[in-house]
DNA sequence: TCGCTGATGTCAGCGACTGACATGCACGCT
DNA sequence: AGCGTGCATGTCAGTCGCTGACATCAGCGA
């Protein structure tokens, strides 16, 4: 066994959730989390940049699952059905096992500002990243962009609705839905 | 005269805009900006909430002016034109003489991780109130929020254009080829 | 004249975050 | 077996964003 229990980055992601649980976001500070954890202040930063990355860790996998799944989809087909496609993909991560984690998850986001702004801005890099898997494929700039943020719209009322879904449908139903109200919006 | 020089606010602001102008800015404290606007740290925190706010005053007012200007369309509008016609309004605002402005300050925005993530979510708050007065025409909750975000979505793509626009035409025209791509895509 | 208001100053303190340096197990190399 | 090196962690000191509590003092109305 090692000098240090392994799985640091866990426990402080666990410990975290914990006392958010307990007392809510702000009323946690770094060093508690760490000190649940076994951990020193200064070693929660080494894992996350951030305090509030503790909450948004494993989303890079998130994005590569979308970006996978829109590479594997024929060049030929339309945009938007592109990256509808790639982001119904995460139907396989987003199951519903973790409904009920998704949802503690989200509640705790939608009662803190700041959280909805990382929230935001890691969507927002989804979607510029999409965006140039697009262009790479011959969608003119402007087009890739609409097209990507159409996608992520969709998806953001699609997941809303899915976490607020006591277990009827699952994400990808609740995306087609958004996609179907897009169209009918835009058309 | 009064105890005080007048438009302290205003100073704070200009004090800012030049320091992170000269430095960059996460090498400018709020003690500074207060200094040389002649004013305490602590006072600065008075007139704004955070030290990113400061680059986003008068925000209210643009959102005002998108509210209004979708109240003002007729009730029979197509949602998504409604909140176009809105959005378009800020033209007024964002005129030819603000361009320089408008793009000296999106610089400082773009290098800065922190003030993205303020924009995003000031432009989220603004979708979310445009759907909620779609909602309120009885526009179905999923496609408000659509068409809400599908002009925001817009907007954010014609006011890049816009500002990397020389001078050729002006937001509302980037808007109309922004709406045009968008329906070109979703359909 | 007096007391109130409101913008500012002063001070002390917390908590997020960082840089520099120290520590000591594990593992590979000889 | 002995040795050196890497790497995750600890320690320490410091900066900066931000806040609460309390003081100050021009101007204004009663």
């Amino acid at each position: 066994m090692g000098r240090w229990q392994p799985g640091a980055q866990g426990r402080l992601q666990h410990a975290a959730m914990e006392l958010i649980a307990e007392r809510g976001y702000d009323r946690v500070t770094v060093a508690e989390i760490a000190e649940r954890a076994g951990l020193t202040e200064r070693t929660f930063f080494r894992h996350f940049t951030d305090k509030r990355e503790v909450l948004f860790a494993g989303q890079e996998q998130f994005h590569a699952v979308i970006l996978e799944a829109l590479a594997a989809t024929p060049v030929e087909m339309d945009a938007l059905a592109a990256v509808v496609a790639g982001i119904a993909a995460t139907g396989r991560w987003l199951d519903d096992e973790r409904r009920p984690s998704s949802r503690a998850r989200q509640a705790v986001i939608d009662a803190h500002p700041d959280l909805q702004e990382r929230e935001l801005i890691k969507l927002t890099r989804v979607s510029t990243a999409i965006a140039e898997v697009l262009r790479r494929r011959g969608v003119p700039d402007g087009e890739a962009a609409l097209a990507a943020d159409a996608g992520i719209a969709a998806f953001r009322l699609a997941f809303t609705a899915w976490v607020a879904d006591p277990g009827e449908h699952d994400l990808p139903w609740h995306l087609d839905a958004a996609v179907e109200a897009l169209r009918r919006v835009v058309a």
